[in-house]
DNA sequence: CCGGATCTTTGCATTGTCGCAAACTGGAGA
DNA sequence: TCTCCAGTTTGCGACAATGCAAAGATCCGG
């Protein structure tokens, strides 16, 4: 296994303000190791042993109702924390964690958070502020849920996923994991069948490029639009 | 203005495992005030300035789309914090809170929350895992909006609100603050009129007994049928 | 390079929910 | 007590979105 610096760290949201020091104290307590793609990171209820910083790729949380529909609550990018139930007072975890692709993480142990907290409170700082973060957008996503058609959730969710996972190509911006029709549908609280006829048609307008567990976004101007359209 | 005591806080969650000084201090540092029915505590977009304890009465948490529909986010009941934007690293708060009935509450100026926190951990525990049950609580709710039919969610509001507000009575268990059927329909991202059908529905079955901004749980268990109902 | 699994597209019938309109009702204030 | 108004109920037509079904496209493994 590769060595780890201090400098993969530093320029991280959640490690931000931190000293070098300090960035080798948390990087001396965790662990690295990787995770395939479609493999969990966690699972749903299983006791948080750990919490995780996500090094490389991309990881999905998704919730599963008593009647087996998926719902995916969120995308983690590269950078970010997860798995962070002991920071919010819960000793389990409350959703599932998927990776979209092969992934690399930091694990910690869960017991060490309070010793974490307590060395380096700009740590504890930054991640309270994300689950503040967090919690006021997925408010926001309930307003959205709650008002919105299903044209604009779709199209605020590719716009959404542009914008924090998006790379730039030739035709467009692509989203830079495998994402299905199914994905998208499960993101805005519809069916891949809805999904599949709203992308063909802005496929077929150009405003987007669609493929096979593939959307690249070509016109965003237009996709504001349907977003926001009053009707 | 009458004298508070610190006894007024020690049962309550925020304040569980603090001794009866730290109760002291923090009472200390507060202000009491009254917030009349149907009055704003504090405002989407205003800068926090304060954060809140609600001492007595029922605040709505209400966010508004650009196109004026409104949301209710969640309901503040005795006893809970609220407006605590500082605490996730927000300089203003998120959402509107508006008193559903006439409220005592408590506020601490914002710029106390690190001294508050620094001198009372258990509070800032108990804080921050208030936030992780919010977070995971509206996460539900967005699998809920995503997954669930009109009628299921209905269902479910009012079971929630019976259950965390209800107040017992003889005809069963009354919700004891006004509420509307377009307070129903925003918080489950429908219109007055599906939720009055279904409530007058069941209300000649007997299931619920309605009337003008008032609903009385009389067969939960029947309720719960519909909530969780295949089909 | 082929076969099969997976993902996507599309047509059609069905329906849950909305939008509009109008009538009804109960309670607060004059 | 009467009046008025906010809140509630209900009918009906319209439509967005679903569910089902089948065909088409794309990729991966042998």
């Amino acid at each position: 296994m590769s060595r780890l610096d201090a400098s993969l760290l530093a320029d991280l949201p959640p490690f931000s303000g931190m000293s070098r020091d300090a960035l080798d104290d948390m990087l001396a307590r965790a662990v690295s190791f990787r995770s395939a793609k479609d493999t969990y990171v966690f699972r749903e209820g299983e006791e948080a042993h750990s919490f995780f910083l996500l090094l490389d790729g991309y990881v999905r949380v998704v919730k599963v109702t008593p009647e087996g529909e998926q719902v995916i609550v969120r995308y983690i990018a590269t950078g970010e924390l997860l798995g962070i139930a002991k920071a919010i007072g819960r000793d389990s975890y409350p959703a599932n964690a998927v990776a979209a692709v092969d992934c690399v993480l930091l694990a910690w142990p869960s017991n060490t958070w309070d010793a974490i907290v307590a060395a380096h409170p700009g740590f504890a700082t930054n991640t309270y502020s994300m689950v503040g973060s967090r919690l006021v957008g997925t408010q926001d996503r309930v307003v959205e849920l709650a008002t919105e058609r299903v044209e604009q959730r779709v199209a605020n969710a590719i716009l959404s996923l542009a914008r924090e996972t998006g790379r730039k190509t030739d035709e467009g911006i692509l989203i830079d994991f495998p994402i299905s029709r199914q994905d998208i549908s499960e993101m805005t609280g519809t069916t891949l069948h809805t999904v599949s006829r709203l992308l063909s048609g802005w496929d077929s307008k150009g405003w987007i490029k669609g493929g096979r567990q593939k959307i690249t976004l070509v016109e965003g101007h237009k996709l504001m639009m349907v977003a926001s359209a009053r009707d």
